[in-house]
DNA sequence: CATCCGTGGGC
DNA sequence: TGCCCAAGGAT
């Protein structure tokens, strides 16, 4: 390479252009020593997983309202930290999260592990989230090696193999990279180069902080990288989903089981999705199989859901689930394919009356 | 090591 | 519209 990367280099362009977040200290607020506060740190970067950070700060504003420490979190009922988590998507992390904030709670005495291993050790925190934290809440030099670091490693060293296979090069780059001063700050400027500058699509190299040394840039190969295998087609599967209105108002819903899809979700009674034929109603009523279905796409598969309604006097006991009054009942607290059933639902039932 | 696990936005 | 993508972890 023409020249090697330095990591000051990009500090210096994180002082002028960090990103103000809300679980963020500033770079000029941390060198006057503002520290993190490590339950906020360990919040974001667990919403953080695999989420957007528009889709990520409501969420981290409302849950940080509700639960202002890790002992507040740790005391909250289950149902309502997942209703307040739904939408988000990958319903393990509220599931590991309160997990993880009960074991803090009430073995560190409310108090987080400041290590990489005793991070590690911590439901849900997996080999990325114990350096971020380690790196950013309690400044240790961390190899902190997310997607925006693979995809910045790749084209500094404009490396081809393509991912995952690359994992072990790209962290060997990562880590050499890596300073023994302001590792924290470090960490959070690769992340702001990797959603501002360094993006998947079409980056703005004639900006970057890394422009002189990057490889990809020279070679015009920044835009194709990080390579990555193919991935497989998705299947489309078929189910059935039953919405029960008791005269009351109530709603007849089922609490998933805690693992697997929508593990620990509330949602509907219905069908496996696994394409098989009507099943068993929840409960013996007049069902009317609605026009349109719900459709929705999950990581691996394609769902179509087909939408039987029934409206029920108040004195039906239902074989599967329970009733939720009216007044208590949020359909933002379902996730995205059982709301979407709601409001199809809903609007069925209301073309009835 | 491959698979499972959500969602909303951008193009 | 369909596909890609985003601060991964558990099994």
């Amino acid at each position: 390479m023409r020249y090697a990367a330095d990591p000051h280099d990009l500090l210096r362009w994180y002082d002028a252009h960090a990103r103000a977040l809300p679980w963020r200290v500033s770079p000029a607020d941390r060198a006057a020593g503002v520290h993190p506060d490590p339950y906020r740190v360990w919040l974001s970067e667990v919403m953080l997983q695999q989420t957007t950070v528009a889709a990520v700060k409501a969420y981290f504003e409302r849950f940080t309202t509700l639960w202002p420490t890790v002992g507040d979190l740790a005391a909250a009922p289950d149902a309502q930290v997942m209703g307040e988590w739904a939408g988000l998507g990958y319903y393990a992390r509220a599931r590991n999260l309160l997990k993880c904030a009960r074991v803090v709670a009430e073995d560190h005495g409310g108090t987080f592990p400041d290590t990489h291993a005793g991070l590690m050790a911590l439901p849900g925190i997996g080999p990325y989230t114990a350096a971020a934290i380690a790196a950013i809440a309690f400044d240790r030099p961390e190899v902190v090696v997310d997607g925006n670091v693979e995809r910045v490693m790749a084209r500094l060293h404009d490396i081809h193999t393509p991912l995952p296979k690359a994992k072990p090069e790209l962290t060997e780059a990562a880590a050499h990279l890596t300073p023994e001063t302001r590792p924290g700050d470090y960490a959070q400027a690769v992340m702001d180069l990797g959603a501002t500058i360094c993006t998947p699509k079409s980056p703005a190299c004639g900006i970057c902080p890394w422009m002189a040394p990057c490889a990809a840039r020279r070679a015009g190969t920044a835009a194709d990288l990080p390579r990555k295998t193919p991935k497989k087609p998705k299947p489309t599967r078929l189910g059935y989903a039953y919405v029960a209105r008791r005269s009351d108002g109530a709603w007849l819903l089922e609490e998933r089981p805690d693992s697997g899809l929508l593990g620990g979700m509330l949602g509907w009674p219905g069908s496996d999705w696994n394409n098989a034929p009507d099943p068993a109603p929840p409960l013996s009523a007049d069902w009317h199989m609605i026009d349109a279905e719900a459709r929705h796409t999950f990581t691996h598969f394609h769902l179509r859901l087909r939408i039987l309604v029934a409206e029920v006097p108040n004195d039906t006991p239902p074989e599967r689930g329970a009733f939720h009054p009216h007044h208590s009942f949020r359909p933002a607290h379902l996730p995205t394919v059982m709301r979407k059933v709601f409001d199809l639902a809903q609007g069925a039932l209301a073309d009835t009356i």
